[in-house]
DNA sequence: GGTCAAATTGAACATCGGTCAACTCAGAAC
DNA sequence: GTTCTGAGTTGACCGATGTTCAATTTGACC
């Protein structure tokens, strides 16, 4: 149930989105804003405060829409489900990549970034893998693991989108491989702390 | 060689880099940086332009000694270097970590932003990886794979950084095997795109 | 219709990046 | 030795813009 305050608030970010997604932070004028809300520059500061807390709402939005399309895979399928996670994160990208991209690169640091809420997000998505691996979140190899390769599957993604080049399904095939190379190399190093169902899906994907 | 003016540019450039790692880009304040020289304003405009220039030569100072440390490897043997490039990095975090955190976080893109220049110099690394397994820097397969790897490497290490946890040989076998791994797989696609030193070195990487 | 809290406004303020005309001064030119 | 020149340096000033706030409007509820 979302009260008045709450869609207003929702239709101002909707919009700040949309900005921010083609200029960059500084070039984005608190006033311009305003204007293009309809709205008076201190209505802006009654509901969020400071510019830069108006960004983070902006951010928080998209980043948002993207934990809630990897949340809701059915996880039935370990092997199924990673590989519809990659192509979700492909299609987001394919739909607010510029959003993400203008998003990531602008801002600056105060108290709580930019950056700290994409790594929150990144750490919200690693959890995600963590307990469909029936590991403990805070287990070091299989932790340093999913952000190692969280952090390749954005790599390469971004790259992709520049340069337009793996296909997706090599793309999806490539990164599926590649984390169950590694969880599988942690699983020799540590046997036992992930779930069998989980290592055998690493093993039949491994063999295809 | 460097005049009397390069040389007062590095002084600046390296009182801005301690700067900026304590406190975000919109916190330094222009005055302060020129009062902490123990100059005037204007003369940071005489010897850069803008702020954001200035910023950006803070950050190109770090990054160029980034580049240099893993350049001046010496490569006659592929795994060796791949392992002495991650210590080096891991070095590098533990000098410079702050600054590498803060100048990554801070800041916001004009026509040539902060993440502009990380990203090139990410670019540059997969360069010289891609040059080292003999594949020309177009080929999309490895292309992709080096990215993936090094955005794996960074995301780790950034991990590790907060949390201390995985212990630097764990860590630099982990992401050397990985990189082996996603090598051979790509070889296993388009057999012939690699040297073929490259390949067996992978090979002799996987089996220890 | 009255009341009160929330929404909204716009003028005033403060900060800070950027500009510029002037000054200093070391070293070249004569 | 004097003059000239150009770079280094300054600090006062300007304009843009984020932020504050007292005042006004709106709208829901009794």
């Amino acid at each position: 149930m979302s009260s008045k305050r709450e869609k207003r608030r929702d239709q101002l970010i909707a919009l700040g989105v949309q900005l921010f997604a083609n200029k960059p932070y500084d070039e984005v004028v608190i006033e311009d804003l305003a204007a293009a809300a309809g709205a008076s520059k201190g209505l802006l500061y009654h509901y969020f405060g400071s510019k830069k807390a108006f960004y983070l709402a902006c951010v928080r939005m998209v980043t948002n829409r993207l934990v809630a399309e990897i949340e809701s895979i059915d996880t039935d399928d370990p092997v199924g489900a990673v590989e519809t996670g990659l192509h979700r994160f492909l299609d987001f990208l394919e739909r607010h990549g510029q959003v993400y991209r203008s998003l990531m690169i602008g801002a600056s640091g105060g108290d709580l970034g930019v950056h700290e809420l994409f790594d929150e997000t990144r750490g919200v998505i690693a959890a995600m893998l963590l307990d469909e691996l029936g590991v403990p979140p805070d287990h070091a190899l299989y932790r340093s693991t999913a952000r190692a390769w969280i952090g390749s599957v954005e790599a390469a993604a971004l790259d992709r989108l520049q340069h337009g080049d793996p296909d997706r399904d090599a793309f999806v095939s490539m990164q599926a491989r590649a984390l169950a190379d590694r969880l599988l190399h942690v699983h020799r190093l540590d046997p036992g702390a992930a779930s069998p169902r989980a290592i055998d899906a690493a093993r039949s994907a491994l063999s295809r």
